[in-house]
DNA sequence: TAAGATGTTGATAACGCTGTCATTCCATGC
DNA sequence: GCATGGAATGACAGCGTTATCAACATCTTA
């Protein structure tokens, strides 16, 4: 149970055997009695040991870690820009980067249960989370209790233990909303992204935000809901695109789903954006290969996982009392899926 | 020079102070007096000292190690794709992956400089590359001469030293080319890839082959310079689609070159596939988000990565003698942007 | 049954660094 | 000239593991 405390001596005495034999088993070295292995198997669960990387590798002069090698490449997600903020920031102040992956591929269990495993068996002075992970209570409440620094990208909300950055998406939100109103486009449809983001929420607070400031109502039929997925994205789109009295403009809270809905348009015979706007949200590489081009804001994800991680390095030297919170600002880019609409 | 050899005794012997005050030194403590800091940086800069991570671990008891926690993204780009499979793979041996960047934007330096850099002052057990690096002479030799296991990704060619994987490049473009000729394309443009890359020079050869088996002569003209960015695609098919007799289908040797190409035909009002098809190499995330969507083939990119992984660590482990080569096919993917030709 | 060959286990010394605390040095004030 | 105190330095004991090698137990074989 308590991991992180019990060493090897510990499990030696539980068992009844010498610290080399538990080692033995540990690192499956052959020539154990079966049940002596069976025993020390049995302490070292109970005791919930984990050997500890940095005196093993200190004594057999192993470093149990691989470098993968890589050139920066044009292609950048989401997520590998925010890897290459983390890790400029990492590299410059001598600590090491461990890229933990999540995903509910890896057998049964959540995101959350292979966040909680990683956190628990790997050994790290501090942990920087992204969205949606960064709000999972059970993920917090393990990082807390442990006493583990974090930084968390793109929250739900700012407590008083981890370290912030966010984009200022409402704001973001709220411009595009506002350019194309001004462009004259009355019917905007919006697509919300996936709910268990924060980001999703303040988008969509924002473009409610710009409707009431341009005296529109929010018209509920032309909300959708997506995952922040192409797919989902398109899907939204097309039941927007089929509505009666359809939309002149479609804003998707990202660039996938934006994606997405110009896909949709193309598939119903309508142009982008002579027939529908279409505007994103992130500036991901994505936008700039759709066609036409994708409107949307850039969200400065490199900056963000930089400050991000030099917040949480400061912490852990104690440079900083307070956590520090961060809000980036994310400008419009002006893009030709987004025109003024067609006079009827 | 001879770095990773070094140790803080030799340091504090060369300098002439006792080992703590080395110690002192290099984790920028301070009460040390400046010509004391000075000449115990000369004697580390000589001996090409670098502290060892798990003695500093083991005796500070910390780990200079951050962790990423990141949840399984929608989005993929090659790159990350390729972590994944690393990461499957190291953390069910037991390994840690460390991710080494390697950019031009970090100063004036290369890629390959930096690449050496990391090398030089990482202490890992194993390497694996990726292309371009994976070919490069200089950051080959080091590995070579610090005896570092390595395993490469796409190569050029193989070594009797590291273990290699690769795709089937050759045969892949081979049956995107007789896939387009079957269709009863004549006219078929290639846009080349990177020239670093060896799977550029693989591609085009199947490009080549394709032709000739079907009896078809290659036309320079209909063969284009690229450099695997979805700019050098477009400005590519934006110069084949000006041509006076322009080819009916073009085929890019990746995905996001083929992006760029049907963007070009967008611009240019030609309509994808009826007045030109377009094929492209991957299958990338980008594939499935075009307009139409893209005929490609599949490259099992963590497939290949996790291989990789497996085949160095069994050597690490000494469980293999020779190292490994395997190759992977790439079977077609069939989307819509590639059809018959128009009958003119 | 004894001698040798294995299989199994443990005592103890590294591994290369940092933390603690004692010691030395030097400037300052009286 | 001599305390006084802070700055500078060093001696030494761990940190938690693996490696080495010796010791002991158990099996073979003649």
């Amino acid at each position: 149970m308590a991991a992180g405390k019990a060493t090897i001596t510990d499990v030696a005495a539980r068992a009844g055997v010498s610290i080399k034999t538990v080692s033995r088993v540990m690192n499956r070295e052959p020539n154990v009695r079966a049940g002596t292995r069976e025993r020390v198997r049995e302490a070292a669960a109970a005791l919930g040991y984990e050997p500890n990387p940095a005196a093993r590798g200190l004594a057999s002069r192993r470093t149990f870690s691989l470098g993968l090698l890589y050139e920066n490449p044009h292609e950048f997600s989401y997520t590998q820009r925010a890897f290459e903020g983390v890790f400029a920031n990492c590299a410059s102040a001598g600590y090491t980067l461990l890229l933990l992956p999540c995903g509910a591929d890896g057998g049964g269990s959540s995101a959350a249960d292979s966040a909680l495993h990683l956190v628990t068996h790997t050994r790290v002075d501090g942990v920087i989370l992204t969205a949606p992970l960064c709000d999972d209570e059970r993920v917090l409440a393990v990082l807390r209790e442990r006493d583990t620094p974090t930084a968390r990208i793109a929250p739900r909300a700012t407590d008083g233990l981890s370290c912030t950055v966010r984009a200022g998406d409402r704001d973001a939100a709220r411009a595009i909303t506002d350019h194309l109103y001004a462009l004259g486009h009355r019917r905007i449809a919006f697509i919300k992204g996936d709910p268990r983001h924060g980001a999703s929420a303040e988008r969509f607070a924002g473009y409610r935000e710009g409707l009431q400031a341009n005296g529109t109502a929010l018209d509920s039929a032309l909300v959708a809901d997506g995952l922040f997925d192409f797919d989902s994205g398109r899907r939204a789109a097309l039941g927007l695109l089929h509505l009666p009295h359809r939309p002149t403009a479609i804003f998707a809270a990202n660039d996938d789903m934006a994606a997405g809905a110009i896909a949709a348009a193309h598939a119903l015979g309508l142009a982008v954006p002579t027939a529908v706007s279409v505007a994103g949200f992130d500036d991901s590489p994505i936008a700039a290969r759709t066609w036409p081009p994708l409107c949307t804001v850039r969200q400065p994800v490199f900056e963000m996982a930089a400050a991000a991680t030099g917040d949480l390095i400061a912490h852990l030297r104690g440079e900083n009392g307070e956590p520090r919170h961060r809000v980036f600002d994310c400008p419009l880019v002006l893009r030709a899926s987004v025109a003024a609409p067609a006079t009827p």
